[in-house]
DNA sequence: AAGAATGTTATGTA
DNA sequence: CTACATAACATTCT
């Protein structure tokens, strides 16, 4: 479910829901409870996204790190919490309203180090405006990796999932299989401003519509579903109209536009 | 109802 | 260092 956007748009969300006041905290399913009672009762500060990962600052320096990895998930329920279902392993309430976590890949307390050991393994996000394009850059144009896996490396760079690389090497006409050092400084300029266009687009809209208004032929707000995206689990490049390949690439699923990309 | 999926880490082999 | 593979973990949807 999330790349970048997704944890963005939850960085906000909670921080407008929850922060500010005195949090009360709890781990209905018993997976976080000693976190749980820590931050119980602490007023929220500042949620902040740095590419997938989550930080909830409280004071003194307790933070919260939660990461949702594939399968994770937020439910954000305004006003009084309803009777939690299922297996929320971490329940968060304010005056003003609740959020659920379920399924995360990390939900545990650090400290400063801890966060800061963090922060250092992570590339520029394209969605933060301190974020600096030259450090990916500098990964990519020494690396004989493929363009498709150093995209996706978060050290190179933060937030970018499969979604967005399919689509971000799609439109800048790059294939995935291209060695990083074959990349030109001005396709990777391009490409970090494609990647920041769309992640932005994504905390817009909540969800990737990649596919521009005049190549679907309709408002991007009616676009059906599976026709969201130019060659993420196409058949059919939406650009070009010719055949999609797809193939495995660090274990996930990898597709390209032969005729598009090269 | 198996299998796939907007993810990461750790480990092992070459 | 790099590539490549495998496995573990989480949950929902088709």
């Amino acid at each position: 479910m999330p790349e970048g956007h997704t944890i963005h748009r939850a960085a906000r969300k909670h921080a407008e829901l929850l922060g500010g006041a005195a949090v009360s905290a709890e781990s209905p399913q018993g997976r976080f409870t000693d976190g749980a009672r820590e931050i119980d009762g602490q007023v929220l500060q500042r949620v902040d996204a740095h590419g997938k990962h989550l930080l909830y600052r409280f004071p003194d320096d307790l933070t919260l790190h939660v990461h949702l990895g594939l399968f994770g998930r937020f439910l954000t329920h305004r006003g009084a919490p309803p009777e939690p279902r299922g297996a929320i392993r971490l329940r968060l309430s304010g005056p003003d309203g609740t959020i659920d976590l379920r399924g995360p890949t990390a939900c545990e307390l650090m400290d400063p180090p801890e966060v800061e050991a963090l922060l250092a393994r992570l590339g520029p996000d394209p969605l933060r405006a301190d974020a600096d394009p030259e450090r990916a850059w500098n990964r990519i144009s020494r690396s004989t990796r493929p363009i498709g896996a150093l995209v996706m490396d978060q050290s190179v760079l933060a937030g970018v999932g499969n979604v967005y690389r399919a689509e971000a090497l799609l439109v800048q006409g790059i294939h995935p299989e291209r060695p990083g050092r074959e990349v030109t400084p001005a396709e990777f300029d391009a490409l970090w401003g494609t990647l920041t266009r769309m992640l932005q687009d994504g905390v817009r809209a909540g969800r990737i519509i990649t596919v521009s208004a005049e190549d679907a032929g309709m408002p991007r707000s009616r676009i059906p579903r599976g026709e969201r995206t130019y060659v993420y689990r196409q058949s059919t490049c939406r650009r070009c109209g010719g055949p999609v390949r797809d193939w495995q690439m660090d274990g996930r699923r990898a597709w390209a536009c032969p005729t598009c990309q090269s």
